[in-house]
Order: C-alpha cells, then structure tokens, then sequence
DNA sequence: TTCAGGCCTTGATCTAAGTCAAAGATGTCA
DNA sequence: TGACATCTTTGACTTAGATCAAGGCCTGAA
C-alpha cells in the first residue's frame, strides 16, 4: 500500500484531505521494522516524532539491574515519542517492535515547515485529535456502565443517533461488538432477546431497529431492564 | 480565577507555557452560562471552535416531532463543533449547558494566525493531544480487563512505572480509585487485602508499595489470584 | 442438494463482584 | 481533647454475567 493510504488511518490524519496528505508522506520515512528490532535506544538524540501504522510498539526503560519495564504499549494509529521531542535532546526511552510493524517517522523540523506553511492542516490535526479525545472519554464512560444492558442500550442509541436513523447495522461480528461493549457473545444475545421479547428492538440479521428508544435511554441510564 | 489558569487545564493546553497560554488567553473570549442557557442553535454561522473550562455542555438534535436527541455531553477540558469548523458555515446541532458552565471561545480566523505564527505551540498542541488519545486507549484496554484484579494489578504498575519508584501514592479517595477502576470502594477494599495477604503489596494508608511486581504483571495478564 | 465451517443462540452451572448493614479508622475543628 | 464527619473495612447475602456444552442456522462450495 502506499504511503498516502497507511497515513490516512491513523488518528492525526483522519480529516486530511489528498494533497495534505501528499504534502506529509512527502516528508515521512516509512518503514518496515521486523519484530523484535529496536527502534531507538534510551539517549538517542530525539529529532522527531513517529507514528505507528501496523504491528505493535513497546516503549520501555531498563532498570540498572537489568530488568525492563514497560512504559506504553503503542497501538496502530498511534503517535510515539513525541513528547521527546519537547523535553530534551535525546529520548527518555527504548522502543522495539513487537510484532511486524510499519511506522513513520517525522522529522520536528520539516514537519515544523509543513504546519508552518499549512495551519489550516494543523487544525484539522488539533480537531482530528479532540474528537478522539472525546469519544474516548464517551467510550470510557459506557464501559463502566455496570450492566451489559446499560452498555447496549448506550451503544445503539449512539449508533442511530449519529446516522440519525432509528436502524442499526452492525458492521462487524456479535462476537466483535460485544467484545467492545466489554462482555462476550452469549451474554450480548441473551440481552439482545430480552430486548426483543420487551419489543424495545427488532433484531434481523445484523440489522437492529429501535422501537422504544425512551425504554431504550432509561435502560442506558441504569433503570433495571 | 484568570483566564490563563482556566485554560492551562484543558487538554489542548497541557503542554504550553507560561507565554503560549498567555497568546492563547488573549484571542480566545471566556464567559459563563447559566445552566440551560443556549450556546449555539442548529444553523448559527459557526466561526471557531469551543472548549468547555467547567460545568457541562449538551449538544443535540430537535428532531421532526419534536423530540431531542444527545449528540455528546461535553465534560470539562474538551474541545466542541470544532468540527463545524471545516463541513459547513454553520453548526450542524444545538447546544446548550446542562450544568453553570465556563467555556472558552476561539474565533477560526484568529487561531489560525496564532498557530501559523507559531508552529511550536500549534505542534505541542497535537502532541498533548496524541498523549491523551494514547492514554485513553491504554484506559479502554485496561477498562475490559474482567477481573477488578487485573484492573487493580494493572493500575498499580503502571503508576509504579511511571514514578519509577515501587512506591504508589493515593492522591484520591479509594472510593475515587474504586470508580476509575469500574468498581466499588467494598469491592477494591476486598482487592487490597487478598493482595496484601498474599505479601503482593504493603498497604499503609494512601500509600502502596509493590513487593511482588512478577506477580502484579500475572495477575494483570489475567491469571487467577 | 448436501455437506462443512462459521456464526449465533440456548440451557445449566458457577463465581466474582455488587448490595446492604454495621463496625472501625482517620481526620478535623472547635 | 473530644466529638462529628468522612472514609475504610468486614461480613452475610444476592445476582449478573462468565463458562461450559450442545444445538440451530445460515452460506458458499462441491
């Protein structure tokens, strides 16, 4: 794939248009790091920033008796040791690959430029940025959510709310959904028929309607079900 | 409390300076909303973005009916219709404040010359941004884990790595420890003493230091305690 | 049409963790 | 210092949901 495609998937990217993409994979390297390969090493001079497009990064520090502990996990989409780039000259920490990974490196300086030149495409980083940071706290929130029901009832009511449309397709497995609604696909489908069965939803195939989305918001607010 | 302070902690700002907050304070317009007051209506010219210093925000949909639909609910620190920034001139739903609310507003024009001329304070804003998204799907993950142990197991090595010191301080209640966890002040409580029992950790009041660190990451990674 | 391999659903059972209630700590302020 | 208020721990009980196991049900290939 190229350059302009894998950087279009990561959370910095996401409202860029083509040629402000064109414009940043035109001063990215990007490359492929085999698993286990280091990336940096703790005080390497720090003259950019990376970010990871497949595979599995981990960020870790060597303690003087030999062990290592892990500081992040970065996961694709994820921007890594950038903060290095402020602090001082060197980074704070090694990195490796933990699987086969792809990952783009930016330099401070000509990405300086580039935002320098184009603040309209910062913006667009800074407001791409702040709708992640605010459906996650929106995700956080449903997780602990105590019931699956709440967490149901809270997924499907966001879902038609943002097509603004009372049907829900799913685009991935039950197993799937209910793996980010934090539970497993048993419990999804007794919850599901509960639903049914009370005609608060209608259930066929992978597409859901809502019925009764005053129930609906009540269950998502912690009312028994 | 003045404008500079109040911006300091929104996520956008965490890591500008003294000066940067102080350019940023002076284009941006503070003001309080009363709880219910309205912000914006759906089709207002949208000419910059806000951020939401404290209280609470609700943005919504009237649908044909009559009926309202949440959006988002906009907790402190968070940027909103930033994105009616770039689709359209106007904002694309209503808003009003659920709570006495503080929000900051950003004219585009006037920020897009602040950060054009200054790349620095425009490439600390997608770095501050980038850490949150980083953290927050680290607290996703964390979030899923099952058992409150792992969650508990998982909490205290990351704040023992971080502080690079097996020395963990409670700078909350346990009751507010149990909530970020997903679980109850009892249950936590129950968590603490199976651990300390089985010479894991020494508890002795807020702080918790880690005997056992092998142990921790197990439990972490699942394995029953 | 039938067969195979995914999914999805259902039932029976077990357990982690929530609820309720009460007793200990701990802190704080007159 | 003592008394009030706020946290924290503990115990007994209940329950949501995970696990285990078994069928049902599509869909595409032969």
């Amino acid at each position: 794939m190229d350059a302009q495609n894998l950087l279009r998937r990561c959370y910095l990217c996401k409202d860029l248009n083509r040629r402000e993409l064109a414009d940043l994979a035109r001063i990215a390297s990007i490359y492929r790091v085999n698993r286990g390969k280091i990336i940096f090493f703790e005080g390497d001079p720090a003259s950019g920033f990376y970010v990871l497009l497949s595979g599995c990064i981990r960020i870790y520090k060597a303690s003087a008796d030999g062990k290592e502990y892990t500081l992040h996990r970065i996961h694709p989409g994820q921007m890594f040791a950038e903060a290095a780039m402020f602090g001082g000259e060197t980074f704070p920490a090694n990195s490796t690959a933990t699987k086969d990974s792809v990952i783009a490196f930016f330099p401070k300086d000509r990405f300086t430029e580039l935002i320098a030149s184009s603040p309209e495409m910062s913006l667009k980083m800074i407001a791409a940025l702040s709708g992640f940071v605010r459906d996650f706290n929106r995700q956080i929130e449903d997780l602990s959510l105590k019931e699956v029901s709440a967490r149901l009832a809270s997924y499907l009511l966001r879902k038609a709310e943002q097509s603004g449309c009372p049907q829900v397709t799913l685009e991935t497995t039950k197993a799937e959904l209910a793996r980010s609604l934090g539970t497993i696909s048993e419990t999804l489908s007794r919850n599901l028929k509960k639903m049914r069965e009370l005609n608060m939803i209608h259930v066929k195939g992978k597409n859901i309607t809502i019925l009764d989305p005053a129930r609906l918001q009540a269950i998502a607010n912690g009312e028994r079900i």
